[in-house]
DNA sequence: GTAACTGCAAAATATTTGCATCCTT
DNA sequence: AAGGATGCAAATATTTTGCAGTTAC
């Protein structure tokens, strides 16, 4: 149907501006991203795309996306990894992940706040920051709404 | 039998405070925590500590450890956990860890800068932050220097 | 003596690799 | 057609759990 077609075109394009060969999973994947505002984990997406893919090929589309700087990883205390989409800036091998992560300790979301500026920080003599990551725990838009 | 309570005593009483039972493993494991001004992830640990202890207790050492309050994670993009002492602030199940941590992208060490403030973070309507983690990476002191 | 801690074995998870087959270009 | 991507099987690695023996208090 025509739905999958325009609902595709985003997807496609991304894949094709990396030169990554344009296949099911890979669209899917990438979808799952678009369709949701959170970052997400690799167990979230076996579960969400409704177990159609193996295992070893999230492992590997995520590793691949990663490499090409469609998504980055989000640092977390817990063990576990989250990816989020990149925004436009970041390109291969050379992310620019200067926004603000969000996670929202009531629905356990992941928001990479795009808009929020990572603030200058005062370093000890000798030390040299190359990359600041800002990692902020708290109640998100939708949970302090209701 | 009497131990040397002069050169554990500095780990000994924390153990005491925070109502663990003193024990070999754990004075060590704290040891070295002590003995170093980084982070150590739980495959350091085994390593360092010569291979004196079976994997299982440094998992549930760690975690006992995190629990108390005597070390916290530190959260990194890449899947590693790193685990640091905490300072005096911390107690149980209430971590203070708004100091910045800081990773050498040369020698690979974590550090706690227990000086440098987190700034405020001005984030989007609707979000309440109740932590804020800064993860800086660089080049520390150490390595600017040679 | 009792409760807590450790170490071994084994189970449960998570991640990686090899290879034959299928799909994209 | 050629190269890359997928899926299955299996190898590794990581983390958790159960339990018997040991240690701290």
């Amino acid at each position: 149907m025509s739905k999958e077609i325009i609902l595709d075109n985003n997807t496609e394009e991304l894949l094709r501006k990396h030169r990554l060969s344009v296949t099911e999973s890979r669209l899917k994947i990438l979808n799952l991203f678009m369709d949701q505002p959170g970052a997400l984990a690799h167990g979230d997406i076996e579960k969400k795309a409704g177990e159609k893919f193996d295992r070893v090929t999230v492992y590997r589309t995520l590793q691949t996306f990663v490499e090409k700087g469609i998504i980055h990883t989000i640092p977390t205390a817990d063990n576990s990894v989250r990816y989020a989409l990149c925004r436009d800036e970041c390109s291969e091998g050379h992310h620019h992940d200067h926004h603000v992560h969000f996670i929202c300790t009531s629905c356990d979301t992941t928001y990479c706040l795009d808009d929020v500026v990572t603030p200058e920080l005062k370093l000890p003599k000798g030390y040299v920051a190359q990359q600041i990551e800002v990692l902020a725990k708290g109640i998100c838009n939708e949970c302090s709404g209701k």
